[in-house]
DNA sequence: AATAGATTTATACTTATTCTAAATTGAAAT
DNA sequence: ATTTCAATTTAGAATAAGTATAAATCTATT
């Protein structure tokens, strides 16, 4: 019984972020939607990424940057961002499960989920910065 | 070289934190100290948080909600969060070197740091919900 | 006591996001 | 076709967390 209602809104909302490479902040979504000739309110970026997210038609990211950003796959995956260009990476690599029972046994918690956020240097800024 | 200059507002702010059993948020320091007879503008608070920060005296943790929070332990470790409660807990169990180099394969970064938060239900919600 | 550098203070500002109330839209019922 | 009602959008105000700024205060050294 999960009925979603695309509105014209949504569904620009939602193109815009399947259709970019990167992982863009609600901030970078609304400028790509005025460059595709929209002009919707603020809040109802917002409201629309936040529906999107509800839906689980896409998740957003908290990578411990001051804005969320968003991604349109929402298969199970993590994030690796680089640390001189700020470009974000998929990790598909699941996190070992055997490490999340052993975390359960450590804290007593029921384990749900892990959010993992890794740093680095990504191959391009490696390069460049070999000379 | 590492001089470490810790004046009366940054040595209280160091108390705090370290005397918290939690993760408190600079509001949460803030209300600590006031308790404890101080009366500090809010912006030294954020500096010396910054400052202690900086210097690895404490640890600033981002763990997806809005405000940051900070921890006196500097080893490395991880975090769970209580879904039920907001409780925050420590991990010490090391994400595993081996999925770490298989990122690393996998996105071709050079990896430094894995920030893990994991999100579950704690041992004391868990039996408050079964009755 | 004089100077300089670092720090603190109070306050203004910024950024990301949510809230609110009125206006609009759209589907269902008449 | 018109009414109706709920859901949605809009514009703008409000909030929350944190940073910036400029003046005042401390502190160590000459």
């Amino acid at each position: 019984m999960k009925t979603i209602n695309l509105t014209t809104q949504r569904q620009a909302v939602y193109d815009v972020v399947r259709q970019s490479e990167d992982h863009p902040t609600a901030a970078e979504v609304m400028n790509r939607l005025v460059e595709r000739g929209h002009s919707f309110a603020y809040g109802t970026v917002y409201n629309s990424l936040r529906y999107l997210a509800d839906k689980e038609l896409i998740r957003e990211l908290k990578l411990g940057e001051t804005a969320s950003r968003y991604d349109a796959r929402t298969d199970d995956h993590q994030h690796i961002v680089c640390e001189v260009c700020g470009r974000v990476d998929e990790v598909m690599t699941p996190v070992p499960e055997e490490w999340m029972t052993r975390v359960a046994e450590e804290t007593e918690y029921e384990v749900h989920e892990a959010h993992v956020v890794l740093e680095g240097v990504c191959a391009e800024c490696r390069s460049k910065r070999k000379r």
